[in-house]
DNA sequence: TATGAATGAGAGTTCATTCAT
DNA sequence: AATGAATGAACTCTCATTCAT
């Protein structure tokens, strides 16, 4: 069985190497002009060996993603299992873990958004595709446990954690988005991280509980209804 | 000359009714796999037409996103002009617009966040690109202007209002986004309306000016650094 | 009839002015990259127009030949017809013939030598085919009947005229087209006239009678200046 | 290497199939009609194969000019090196030459003659217009060096033998196409052999130095044999 | 007679994928 | 396991031609 877990490592490994290379050829060309055979010249295979590694085109791309996905996890997983941090100090933490999923590949997180709402999702393998929805409300929960602890510790409004969770994660995923559409129309690099921490600074400030810890917002008089349970 | 204006409006019903095919067509197909043969069928058109008045197949699919944007755009022009609103009840319908625009066609307002963060955006002809980033860019500054207003008239914090618009449009497409995503993770109709009001509450909360008006958060003891008005 | 009259040169000058239009196309585009579209606009006319007047595409840029076969038609008679003129005169008048004809437009030449090599030729309507046999055929017989006086007269040896002719014809269009194929290679004009003067010099050489007259191989008399090393 | 090689030959002749099934195809079809996927058919590949050799339709077409041209250096360079020739020799060779290479294909050496002289010409990859730049330059040269001998011998008069030789590639150009013109208006074949003879002795006796040597235009001692009247 | 929008067959070309080696 | 030549379906797009007005 050593043979056959260094035959596994190495095949993983291929794998790697595959997925290393199809980023770079997309970051050149971009995810629809980026060819297989560019792919694999640039991997130093033969085309064919692509498919002893991944099914078809959709899966090598979707496969991308499934890694930044993992890194996220790990990340969150880091977040939610450290111990000694008080809430406030979590949330400090959930920011870093995100901005370093952002800088650990802008492009490829560009393209998990685009997947996650796309058709192309519904075409992948069934095992591609639940690992990508197993990774994706695997973070969610974690980042839902996160404010959940927040909302126990006091910190926050008795929201929904769940949904906390999800707006969280549009608002990141939004603004990743938007990023790119300003470098595109403004040909001009922009730096997201000013950004991220006033819109987290924001966020965290419109679900503080009011008198209360550092997200504190009060008292309530709210001119717009705010069901903080909405039904599902 | 009434020939001529007659013309121009033949040719304009034609454009559209092009346009709704093709929304039908990837609808029914997804983007990638309607094809101007489909779309020509679905208009009762031959392909060869299609191209009188589409330069080609992305242009096509960047019109569509083109006219949602014309669609948003009229809709913040009413709430801007709108006379005789309180700063609160601009915001109100500051919501309920882009609720509309998001009921008009979700499944087009996902190609256009798409579009707007993909390198196709780039290959369009520069007339339908200038076309795209003007008009991204006026309803930008229309909820610019809404925010503004909102500080000026004492409601929120001083922030940056370009920031603030940006950050509001990234809370919507990501929530739209999302939304999707969980569509095709679930299996199962979600409706945005409650979260997307749970999320604007959150976010006029989150800059709110403390102790005063309907979207009051106060006292200031935030542990995040917000610097209300970032460098750009 | 003189409705009728009025009509047909009417017709006629449309004819001619589709004609001009169609060189102009396609001294810019090449023959095959220009369509029928560019011709409609550079004539200020519809498409539609166009197959009021030509058959198809084809039998339009055959016109183009024929037109020119015409003009060769109207100087090789005149060349022949011209009263008072000695055979070595008429062979000079002969060269400025077809000088003239190359310099009334190149472009149209090369097509003309081209379209008559070339299957298109096979696909016309009978009745252009046969105006196109027969305005070669009978330009063919006018050189002809320029070499029989010349033989006749003793100024060249007994070759037949006719294969004579062929040769001279054939001489001709070598030249056109290799000058043009210079252009292409080289970039670089080239002016045919002095080429043209030593090929037809060495050509009466060639079939000239010996001992007598302007053509006479030996010893050197030539009433048609050769200058062997032209200047290139 | 031993496997690089035979891959190289393999692919050489694998080329080789396609230019030959493409000849076929042009001459049953025409040039202009014939399809990729019907040169496909008859090479009994796949359309794609095709582009994997050629880069598109007018460079696999141009490649079959190129092959000819390569057939007639090859001929010219054996006439220009055969040792113990003496000059009046070489231009029986010469003759012979040319007239092999009409043999080898005379539809090929007509479409050379059309691409030479065409903007498709202008448009092939700088590669290949190169090649067919090179070769055709390169025939020239030894044609040139032909008639300089030829001169330096004392056979000829001391015209530029630069120019003489394209005269001469003129003459031959032009009766080539000529004879195919002939054939489409009469329908009818001809033989250009005769007329090729015949030219070729018009022209030498037109170069030729009065008194002297086999090509002495004057009195008749014609080394070449002329036949004033050859039957039709 | 003139229009010009519409046609639609068909072209060249691409490229994800396969499979004999 | 790796190759890479070959595949061939499918695509977008062109343009000569037609015909209702």
């Amino acid at each position: 069985m050593g043979i056959q877990e260094r035959k596994e490592r190495e095949r993983e490994r291929r794998r790697q190497q595959i997925i290393v290379a199809a980023k770079r050829v997309f970051s050149k060309k971009g995810f629809n002009r980026a060819t297989m055979e560019d792919i694999a010249q640039e991997a130093e295979l033969s085309p064919g060996t692509l498919y002893l590694y991944f099914k078809n085109k959709d899966e090598l791309y979707a496969s991308l993603s499934l890694r930044i996905l993992q890194y996220l996890n790990i990340r969150l997983d880091h977040v939610v299992k450290e111990e000694g941090l008080a809430p406030a100090e979590r949330m400090q933490a959930l920011k870093e873990a995100i901005y370093d999923v952002y800088q650990f590949d802008p492009l490829i997180l560009i393209n998990l958004f685009h997947l996650q709402s796309s058709e192309t999702l519904e075409n992948l393998s069934p095992e591609l595709f639940d690992d990508i929805q197993n990774l994706t409300l695997r973070s969610l929960e974690r980042i839902t446990a996160l404010f959940r602890s927040g909302i126990e510790g006091g910190l926050f409004e008795t929201y929904n954690p769940e949904v906390l969770a999800e707006l969280f994660w549009s608002l990141f995923s939004g603004m990743v988005l938007w990023e790119e559409s300003k470098r595109i129309f403004e040909n001009d690099n922009y730096f997201l991280k000013d950004t991220l921490d006033m819109a987290f600074g924001i966020f965290l400030r419109g679900i503080g509980r009011p008198e209360e810890g550092p997200f504190a917002a009060s008292p309530h008089r709210l001119g717009v209804a705010v069901d903080p349970m909405p039904s599902k």
